[in-house]
DNA sequence: GGGGTGACGCGTC
DNA sequence: CGACGCGCCACCC
């Protein structure tokens, strides 16, 4: 599929305040799950970093992209966090922030370790 | 048009 | 845990 930044970007501005979603988890929104590395690919020519939330996109992890291509992961990291989210070490809790259209409810245990 | 590249994901060891 | 390896795909030379 071409101009899939188009919809990544556009992607990203659909994700609510506080909230994160994951690469594969875009990948399989806009259609196949197995785009995630394309996906990482987008971010990193982000026209527009300010404008594209990319902060709000992390590995299936948890974890924040090392080679952000904006300031670099502390900048991700700062963004996260004034948007009310607690950042663990250069991870978050998926659990508690990821977005997710169907929220499936879960219990927002101590899953962190 | 062909080939290299990566901000991924997942299974193995 | 950490380290590899492989598959997958769009993007950029």
């Amino acid at each position: 599929m071409l101009n899939l930044n188009i919809k990544v970007y556009k992607y990203l501005q659909s994700i609510p305040k506080g909230k994160v979603v994951t690469y594969g988890q875009i990948a399989e929104d806009l259609g196949n799950k197995n785009l995630s590395r394309a996906i990482g690919n987008i971010l990193h020519i982000n026209p527009d970093p300010i404008k594209y939330p990319c902060y709000k996109v992390v590995n299936n992890k948890g974890e924040l992209s090392k080679n952000f291509g904006n300031g670099g992961i502390n900048i991700q990291k700062e963004r996260l966090e004034k948007d009310g989210i607690i950042v663990n070490n250069y991870k978050v809790n998926l659990k508690i922030y990821q977005y997710k259209k169907s929220s499936g409810n879960y219990l927002i245990e101590n899953y962190f370790k």
